[in-house]
DNA sequence: GAGTTTGAAACT
DNA sequence: CAGTTTCAAACTC
């Protein structure tokens, strides 16, 4: 996920992270500036941070035959009804937010909206805008309310959305032009408006720039709610075969997942993009910002179109990623949680990754069904910044709908991995994640991908219950992991680094299951295709973070940049680390403390700048007093920015017009071209080199030509000699001048020296014969 | 690699 | 909130 660093804002296909439309003020725009590239900060947040994420929980569900009421019931699933299938439930952790309704409103790509089952526009895009759950609102969403769509190609598509009260989302397919959902958004929750940007829907490989503008157009008003830790619920489900859809093909390919958004005052864009090509892929992106660090990624590929099985694969593209789901979601005060949720319908669906928290700043929180602390296996993988954590068994389960599902990544060669639960099993065939781009949290960023595990993992959140921990579920840190002890009430949380769920991302097969503990009959396998420090398909993406050295913090504290990035220690030369899986307990209250302190404490510090300054700056500010802000001791020289209004600095000299700092660039180019020269003059060299290589190792070897050692033997020689020594002899007894003697010898030597390069090319040794 | 400098974080 | 201390990274030698 750190983040944030700005580098990780790259690891995502434009299509998708590009949330520059996203405003964050109150004010809707009347459209969203698609090609702005610059996003609006809030008012209220003097630095709108880009992990700035929705504060409502919301539910989207795809596929909803029943009401949105009985969508939001936790455990309560919906059975197809007649032609239109439409399964998949999602229960929130928190009753409290289960009561709302939502709607799902999909519209066709010529703007038409469907109230019935509909059919998919020929680029198979739907956009999700979120609506304000305002009452009066109402009206206007239940336009087109229905949630199963029928593809060309016959495969049916249904949406369920599922959100708290209030949180209505609107699912519409995206026209040309593309004005009516944005207007339908502005119109609708004035007084909180959200904005959500997003949407992209269409085949992995078929996104077309158009497709992108038309979705950055759509803005969604949502409406506000600072209230704290609404679930958000996220499903997806989707019938390949139209034809099958009948009651017995219930639910085909549920994909379950929860988001969840806590406490965030300021509701944050939020963009869902589902994209689905006939019978090869399709692509779910939910986006809500650009920022890496606030990217939830849920993969899900391949697919198994018409399985025989009434569980469909639900081939799923993300943006250039190949079959994969992308979810984003972010909070500005909260990252954002994804949480396996419990459905009575079982899931089965090939995915690819699911990931969670990102580069730079992860913001999101995974909550999981926490079991006891000795289920949980901490693995290292070296030169990975991600943790993972091996369960080892499973032990509790949850009726209460609040059991988390267990994460477990599966080897992409697809091993499929089901978790057992008692009402939802989701098994994903995961495919390779080619050029999946992560985010993570130190320029690393993130995570960006690639070099990968293949050591097979469970991978099940620590079950450790702390109940006198309930960490502020808005502030943790980024990518912060929340596994809910069994039972409701009496929540335990197991406090994680979002790198825990971000090896999702990379496994063959995810496999969610809710309730009824970790009983996994065909065992969580995961393959962990992690992305290894500072390595990743996207070049930089995944810069490795340095390893800390603490000494007397116990890593515990904000002066160790692995604790501050909410990530564990790993590889690090730290003494008494307490920054790991085993020392959760204690982990979990220096976070609560760090948050207690300053509830800013795991936010990226570098964010947007308000409108006319610089895009990125430090939110708070540096102190510097003798640097002259001109050294990495300053935070914002470090970042590569300069000092705003908002440092304390004393002698700055990182502003613009600084001629130290210009001096300072001017060196670091001149350093920078020097690497760059030496490294082409080497690569030009090796090139050469193995060019060379190449061309004579093949005269060697295909005998049509030998090195003269090969076959200028001594016996070569000598006979050679001879030769000529025939011929000196035979001057001699002629009595031939010397002259004429010289000559015969040349002559001789000629003849010899043919010979032996006619024989050069054979294989046997060349016959010298004077 | 050891020692110094620096500024953020933590503490009072 | 300001001043002081602690801490680990950055820097220097």
């Amino acid at each position: 996920m750190d983040v944030v660093s700005p580098e990780l804002n790259s690891l995502l296909p434009d299509e998708i992270m590009d949330t520059e439309a996203i405003i964050m003020d109150d004010d809707p725009p009347a459209e969203s500036p698609a090609a702005s590239g610059q996003s609006q900060p809030s008012d209220d947040s003097p630095v709108p941070m880009e992990t700035d994420v929705p504060a409502v929980p919301e539910i989207v569900s795809l596929c909803s035959d029943a009401p949105p009421t009985q969508l939001t019931q936790a455990g309560t699933t919906s059975t197809p009804t007649g032609s239109t299938l439409c399964t998949s439930t999602l229960t929130s952790t928190t009753p409290k937010t289960t009561s709302s309704l939502s709607r799902v409103s999909l519209t066709s790509g010529s703007l038409q909206k469907l109230s019935a089952p509909f059919t998919l526009s020929a680029n198979h895009q739907i956009i999700l805008n979120k609506v304000a759950s305002s009452p009066g609102a109402d009206t206007t969403r239940s336009q087109g309310t229905t949630t199963t769509t029928t593809t060309p190609g016959g495969q049916q598509f249904m949406v369920t959305a599922i959100g708290k009260s209030g949180q209505p989302i609107v699912l519409q397919l995206p026209h040309t032009g593309s004005k009516s959902a944005s207007v339908q958004g502005l119109g609708e929750a004035k007084a909180n408006p959200q904005h959500f940007k997003v949407v992209t829907v269409s085949s992995a490989s078929q996104v077309s720039t158009l497709q992108a503008q038309q979705l950055k157009t759509v803005q969604i008003a949502k409406k506000t709610q600072v209230s704290s830790a609404g679930p958000i619920k996220f499903v997806f489900t989707k019938a390949v075969n139209n034809k099958g859809l009948t009651a017995q093909t219930s639910v085909s390919n549920v994909i379950t997942g929860r988001v969840l958004s806590t406490g965030s005052p300021v509701t944050p864009p939020r963009t869902i993009t589902l994209s689905e090509t006939l019978g090869s892929s399709s692509k779910i992106a939910i986006s809500p910002l650009k920022s890496p660090s606030k990217l939830t990624v849920v993969s899900v590929a391949s697919q198994v179109p018409n399985s025989p099985q009434k569980s469909v694969s639900l081939p799923l593209n993300m943006a250039h990623l190949g079959h994969q789901i992308l979810l984003q979601q972010s909070t500005a005060t909260s990252p954002a949680k994804v949480v396996s949720t419990h459905s009575t319908a079982q899931l089965q669906l090939p995915v690819q990754t699911v990931t969670v928290g990102g580069v730079g700043a992860p913001q999101f929180k995974t909550i999981f069904p926490l079991s006891t602390p000795s289920n949980v296996q901490q693995i290292q993988v070296p030169g990975s910044r991600f943790h993972y954590v091996r369960l080892v068994t499973a032990t509790t389960g949850s009726s209460t709908g609040h059991a988390g599902s267990p994460i477990t990544n599966s080897s992409m060669t697809a091993k499929p991995m089901v978790v057992n639960t008692t009402q939802v099993r989701m098994s994903v065939p995961i495919v390779p994640a080619q050029t999946m781009k992560q985010v993570v949290p130190k320029p690393l960023t993130s995570s960006g991908q690639v070099l990968t595990t293949q050591t097979q993992q469970r991978l099940i959140m620590p079950a450790t219950s702390l109940p006198q921990i309930q960490p502020n579920l808005t502030n943790l840190p980024p990518g912060t992991v929340l596994a809910p002890a069994p039972g409701s009430g009496n929540m335990g949380y197991a406090v994680l680094p979002a790198q825990y769920v971000t090896q999702l991302q990379q496994s063959a097969y995810v496999t969610l299951a809710s309730s009824s503990g970790f009983s996994t009959p065909t065992g969580i396998q995961t393959q962990a295709r992690l992305p290894l420090n500072g390595l990743s398909t996207s070049g930089a993406a995944f810069r490795p973070r340095k390893p800390c050295n603490c000494t007397k913090s116990q890593c515990l504290k904000l002066y160790c940049d692995c604790f501050a990035n909410g990530e564990f220690c790993q590889n690090c030369n730290c003494t008494n680390c307490f920054n790991n899986l085993e020392h959760e307990t204690d982990r979990a209250k220096a976070i609560k403390a760090c948050l207690d302190r300053n509830p800013e404490a795991f936010k990226p510090k570098i964010g947007k700048g308000k409108e006319g300054e610089s895009d990125r700056r430090h939110s708070k500010g540096c102190n510097c007093k003798r640097s002259g802000c001109l050294k990495n001791y300053c935070e914002c020289y470090e970042a590569k920015i300069m000092c705003s209004s908002t440092c304390k600095c004393v002698g700055c000299k990182n502003f613009e017009e600084s001629p130290e700092r210009k001096t300072l660039m001017h060196l670091a180019d001149a350093a920078e071209v020097r690497v760059q020269q030496q490294t082409a003059a080497k690569t030009k060299l090796s090139s050469q080199i193995s060019d060379l290589l190449t061309r004579t190792t093949p005269a060697i070897t295909s005998g049509g030509g030998r090195m003269p050692y090969t076959f200028v033997t001594k016996e070569v020689a000598e006979v050679t000699c001879e030769c000529l020594l025939e011929q000196a002899e035979q001057a001699e007894l002629n009595q031939q001048p010397q002259a004429t003697a010289e000559r015969m010898i040349l002559e001789e030597f000629g003849r010899c020296l043919m010979r032996i390069i006619s024989s050069a090319g054979k294989t046997d040794y060349p016959s010298i014969n004077c």
